[in-house]
DNA sequence: CTAGCTGTTATACATTATATATAACAGCTA
DNA sequence: TAGCTGTTATATATAATGTATAACAGCTAG
């Protein structure tokens, strides 16, 4: 896992962890089980606060990503990543939603919007097994 | 236009407000030339401040949606929205990463995550002329 | 048994973002 | 002149973000 972190983004430092993380979950690289850096290693590895480090993981074990254990520490959940549900759904529904207006308004087709998630999905799925 | 506002919600207010307006513009509600409240109407209407209404304003008005005059108003943009650019669907890409990534872990196939943005499309496109 | 590693909790602090409250200004119009 | 624009300035309050220390409980390797 290779975590790289923009310090000048307007996007907090632990939300673009929680995102390295899912999308290493996503393309392959942490699989169910996988042990992740403690939380004080991480932080140690990448410059950052454990605190910050913590926030990310605790978010994470919240979704359903990571399973935590007071002292084995910190894994990819062993029984997989909790399947899309209803709720899931809607939430994803409700938070693509301004992308696609704003898309609409600036004359973008819905093919050309596709074409940009295939080749997302494409970028994903070079490194899937 | 109808504007509702969540005030529980984590989204601040000025955003939900640019984003309502984008909605509004992409589902033809709000057309090119039409003017829209002054920033001390809409806020007297929606119970807020009349800066946080004219921060979305400037808001929109730097990404192109909206044209303000000092004594005039505020208008949608009457040369309408500016095309989408390659840099914006770069930004495009970048935002639809993390909620594509997500999907692929939680085992949301493509089609499932196309069938979501095609309900979204279908919303917008019911109102459309 | 001790040393060292886990995550966890608590406290404190600084900075920034968000939102509100007032007030005033310049320019246009009725 | 009165009243409407957007704009600017100042002040304040609250929450979010990030850091810095410190301490605790529980496990494990030496």
């Amino acid at each position: 896992m290779f975590i790289e972190l923009d310090f000048e983004s307007e996007d907090p430092i632990y939300l673009q962890l929680t995102r390295q993380i899912v999308e290493g979950i996503a393309k392959g690289e942490l699989l169910p089980g996988d042990a992740l850096p403690s939380v004080r290693s991480l932080a140690a590895d990448i410059g950052i606060n454990l605190h910050t480090v913590n926030k990310a993981y605790q978010q994470l074990k919240q979704e359903g990503f990571l399973q935590i254990h007071r002292q084995k520490g910190v894994m990819v959940h062993p029984d997989g990543i909790p399947k899309a549900s209803e709720t899931y759904k809607a939430t994803l529904a409700k938070n693509l939603r301004p992308f696609i207006a704003e898309s609409i308004c600036r004359d973008l087709s819905k093919e050309e919007f596709y074409k940009i998630c295939n080749q997302i999905y494409a970028d994903f799925a070079r490194r899937e097994k």
